[in-house]
DNA sequence: CAAAATGATACTAATATTGTATCTTTTAAT
DNA sequence: ATTAAAAGATACAATATTAGTATCATTTTG
């Protein structure tokens, strides 16, 4: 089992390369050659980190993206909510006729407290730490 | 994203239901009534557990199936390890050129922790523990 | 021998992941 | 105005994983 798909792994990339161009804007075909990610899919993914508002995007021919907020409050969580979806790690398959005791479901407090404890660590990973 | 499939989740209703049988042998069609599984996908499931020295079977007329163990030393990571391969959380997906500082990596660091946090918890999770 | 159990194994369907391909729109430079 | 270089939108395709089926063989008890 992963934890990060691709998809996010390769935004992360992107995002902290674009975060230390700081000023500059970064266009995609830049970033095909830095982080080698096949071209249209790397043009999706900054898409939709642009859809979502973490990139700024200008067309045109000194276009490009840049961040579109502070990279210290880009969270990995974030990034993985965007191409992943929201972490379940418990999913229970039974219905209730099945599990009478879903409240008291020892199972489902440990799988609760691990995601607990993944979420708090993942929160813990914004893009501004990874690339100092 | 889920931490446990539907096949290990399977699994574990169906060792609590064998442990708490105790002598008694467990059949697939009892399995099948109490949890309101497909019959054939618990079959294959029985199987594989059994191949993994997990559960005893015996077959013929009045065959079944009987924990190989203590249910004590059953834990949630064999299962884990034997329907969905062991966690790897952090599959780095790109290679040495592009990530030079792969031992320094401030984001592999911080999967491999949470992995070993993850593992930790679930290690903590038997089918003695389940059945109380 | 017949019925009730599991063993082995190959196949299928659905879903998620990892991409591709193509056409449109915007903008800067000429 | 035209052109080229950028991103936007959107539909399609390949592959892998998950979830489940189907079928026949083997063993055992009565």
């Amino acid at each position: 089992m992963k934890l990060i798909t691709r998809d996010t792994d390769y935004a992360v990339r992107a995002l902290a390369f674009i975060a230390k161009n700081k000023c500059k804007l970064a266009t995609a075909s830049e970033l095909v050659d830095k982080i080698k990610i096949p071209r249209p899919f790397l043009r999706k993914i900054l898409q939709i980190l642009t859809r979502h508002k973490i990139l700024l995007s200008y067309k045109g021919v000194c276009g490009g993206f840049r961040l579109a907020k502070d990279p210290k409050k880009i969270l990995i969580t974030d990034l993985i909510d965007i191409f992943q979806g929201r972490l379940r790690f418990n999913e229970c398959f039974f219905r209730k006729e099945l599990c009478p005791n879903r409240r008291t479901c020892f199972l489902k407090k440990k799988i609760d407290r691990i995601e607990g404890l993944v979420t708090k660590e993942l929160k813990s990973i914004n893009i501004a730490s990874l690339i100092k």
